[in-house]
DNA sequence: GCAAATTAATGATTTATTCAAG
DNA sequence: CTTGAATAAATCATTAATTTGC
């Protein structure tokens, strides 16, 4: 019955997170997942259709989404601080993957390094230089630690051992819906692939947490 | 056995259209097609498939690619012939939907359309002008005629009677591969969506054929 | 309070850019 | 050098927040 209301007259609407959802891509999204793969958004999809009607899809376009929206987020962020006071930074730069950059009237340079997706801040000229003390560096090193969440990087085979499918690369076939009005909901049913993202927190995360609240203020 | 050596030990790799699938998606591409749907996706793949390996993506990233690749060597030339010598179009401006715009030295600009996706060369100032003859004139027609391929309009329905899956819009579930080697091979069977895109060229389709063929010299 | 009207978020597509196989 | 593949950026479109006038 509530259904019917947000469908419209069986016409498609877009998915809309639960709070359930959100919450655990969230999360998947803070420990350092960015570009799932087909068999990552698989199990995700699956875990999450316990909580409501999801595809595939959903949690690509989530993903994708989100990070780009972080990283404009944060690159404003960044680029405020630039613009309101002088900051020398000292991080170096990788030099082969760095493509764009911005730089502000005082010669400070916002880098973004595409393979790493990381910014840094660098003074035009100098390769190295002090950085400064005071509020600044503070909401600099809460970037960076924003910046470097990692870990995830261990191959998705690992994760994966009891799933019944066999993680291929990136492979995707496109397919499109048999059943127009019963997505893939993945049966209904609580799957085995539900403990494959554990949601324990660690010390370490909890940190991330903090510095990332704090950083958007 | 020949396989083998094309997989090379078990690792991917790229797909390659054999020649009968190529003059199929050009055939597909000419008349018109650019964004297919996942109904048409599948309907191609499987069609193609008895030619030789292939998976939605391919076609999907065929598309994309041969889109972005014609549209970007239309617009070198034109701006070559802009900068070559002046002229003066007569195509008005649908100024909501234009976005971008390239101006040379003599004044003229070559507007980009995105909902049609056309391009226009214009004047900057005056809104109407004279066509200049001669040569650059048939070179302009040619290019128009060549970027109002249209049809296809009518809705994947129409074409898809035949067909097993029903169309639900622009509807997709992204799956991954349950086995990595031989792939939505579609059964390697002649499929009863073969005859879904007609191949009779009509005289009018030659005609377009011919203008783009020279374009491209 | 409350619904129409705006505005802000964000899901979904398309386009541009980049990488790398052949 | 061409082009298949992948990702990022830009854009479109719909939903949710919110403002506003009554």
């Amino acid at each position: 019955m509530q259904f019917l209301k947000r469908e419209k007259m069986g016409r498609p609407t877009r998915w809309s997170p639960t709070p359930e959802q959100l919450m655990f891509l969230e999360e998947m999204y803070r420990k350092g997942l960015r570009n799932p793969n087909a068999t990552q958004i698989q199990s995700i999809t699956c875990h999450l259709s316990s909580f409501g009607k999801i595809e595939g899809k959903n949690v690509f376009y989530w993903f994708q989404n989100h990070k780009a929206r972080d990283r404009q987020k944060l690159k404003k962020k960044l680029l405020a601080q630039m613009n309101q006071q002088q900051i020398l930074a000292q991080y170096p730069i990788d030099a082969h993957s760095t493509t764009t950059t911005t730089t502000n009237s005082n010669n400070n340079t916002l880098f973004h390094c595409p393979t790493t997706d990381q910014y840094q801040i660098c003074p035009l000229t100098s390769t190295t230089a002090l950085l400064q003390e005071g509020e600044i560096k503070e909401a600099s090193s809460q970037v960076m630690t924003y910046l470097y969440p990692m870990d995830l990087s261990k191959p998705a085979d690992q994760n994966m051992e009891n799933c019944m499918i066999r993680p291929y690369g990136k492979d995707w076939i496109v397919m499109m819906n048999i059943n127009p009005n019963n997505l893939p909901y993945c049966v209904n049913r609580p799957l085995k692939t539900l403990p494959l993202f554990p949601i324990t927190t660690t010390d370490d995360l909890k940190d991330q947490t903090t510095s990332s609240t704090s950083l958007s203020l």
